[in-house]
DNA sequence: GCCAACGTTGGC
DNA sequence: GCCAACGTTGGC
């Protein structure tokens, strides 16, 4: 099963707010390369929730329970969102500075792509960042 | 507040 | 099609 990553700034949408939430639409991908990301998400799988700008750390895991659709804040339609359920809060919130410092996440796209806001997560790393989750 | 990275726009 | 100017993201 796929894993991914999701950014979002918490002053516009925040891990809180997807758990009250609880079905979210992830929405204002304006990005080429992070669009065919969303494109590429399949229900079921899960992603890491990011907060950058405040925090910078891994916050929770959300899961994919709606596949790509035409986003409805996008007024040209050229654009997706998917659907994103709130799974459970990480233990340990995982540091940018923490994943920075871990030999054995070197490499990983959220410090070597920092704009990109929807990104796959490969399984090797996956199980590094489960793992400081746990704490 | 500054700056690097990078995407977009528009003149030529 | 090239490239300078400008805007945005996001870390520091």
């Amino acid at each position: 099963m796929p894993v991914h990553l999701v950014k979002s700034e918490p002053d516009a949408f925040s891990w809180d707010q997807q758990v009250a939430n609880g079905i979210e639409p992830w929405t204002g991908v304006r990005n080429h390369q992070a669009a065919a990301f969303l494109k590429a998400m399949k229900k079921g799988d899960r992603a890491y929730f990011y907060h950058s700008n405040i925090g910078k750390e891994i916050v929770g895991i959300v899961e994919v329970v709606r596949e790509a659709y035409p986003d409805p804040s996008d007024e040209t339609g050229r654009w997706v969102c998917v659907d994103m359920k709130a799974i459970e809060p990480v233990k340990h919130p995982v540091t940018l500075a923490a994943i920075k410092a871990e030999p054995r996440l070197e490499g990983i796209s959220l410090v070597r792509q920092s704009r990109l806001s929807v990104m796959p997560i490969t399984p090797e790393h996956s199980a590094v960042i489960l793992e400081m989750a746990k704490g």
